[in-house]
DNA sequence: TCAACAGTTTAGAATTATTCTAAATTGCAG
DNA sequence: CTGCAATTTAGAATAATTCTAAACTGTTGA
């Protein structure tokens, strides 16, 4: 007998979490499944927060903030800073860049492969490379 | 006979507002004395403010503020993104990027020719590339 | 099965960087 | 000099984020 779809994105999540060493709870759970359902996405804690509300689901803004930090920091979310004002989150933690369009303050992704950065100078004494962020501003022409 | 140095200073100060398109003012004179009296620079408008608290300059923290955005707009300075929680300004507006050692929070300058990006893709329709950065994020090791 | 405790969540206060406001001041054209 | 627009300023306001301390919950092991 098939089992009903909720059930198993439930699933998916625990294991996501356990996965990552955090501890399952109602909350981290849904709100990875609101993170994880579809495709990736660029989101800020407060689109997150009015997501997770809109849908009836129950949590805090600061276990928002708390979870994406989590998750940020355990691989499953990464951080992209672009706009001095507000943080976005990025589901998709493989290798890749992003356009960032200052007129409507939305990021877009750049395929990984796609951008090859040549001739990175050997980082400062004592220092190694962590990550290399591309961000390509564009506008409205 | 020779002329004071803190005499040419001001002039020179005074010649890129104006060539700036700003007013010459008292505030925005002596802001620029400190940001470009030396080499190249980043710093926060925090910093700025308590180096000329610091220096005897009388200026507001929103005066550096508003100056620093004026600064940036009129192409003088460069606004430089890579902590959410605060926002440097470059004083060197050449076509360079950065290092970022999240340690110590600080920047470096990667100068300009070293890096390349190749493959960038075009950009969404309706838009146009304004601008490219590359961050590299380093740590102590 | 469940007691107990560490880990988690939460409301609301606190913090931090930044912007706004409205009144005082200043640069400069005439 | 005078007058007015541009600029500066103190202090309040805002926005994003973090902190705090109390309530709650997941898990472990008897």
């Amino acid at each position: 007998m098939r089992r009903k779809l909720r059930e198993t994105a439930n699933e998916t999540a625990t294991m996501r979490l356990r996965h990552a060493g955090l501890r399952p709870t109602r909350q981290r759970n849904e709100l990875a499944k609101l993170l994880f359902r579809n495709g990736h996405r660029h989101l800020t804690a407060e689109m997150l927060h009015a997501e997770a509300v809109s849908e009836g689901v129950k949590v805090s803004l600061a276990t928002v903030y708390n979870t994406l930090h989590q998750f940020t920091q355990a691989g499953l979310l990464l951080q992209v800073v672009v706009d001095p004002t507000r943080s976005y989150f990025d589901t998709n933690t493989a290798d890749h860049q992003h356009f960032y369009c200052e007129d409507e303050s939305s990021l877009i992704d750049i395929p990984g492969p796609d951008i090859a950065v040549a001739g990175l100078p050997t980082p400062p004494p004592g220092t190694q490379i962590k990550r290399v962020d591309v961000v390509v501003h564009v506008r409205r022409h």
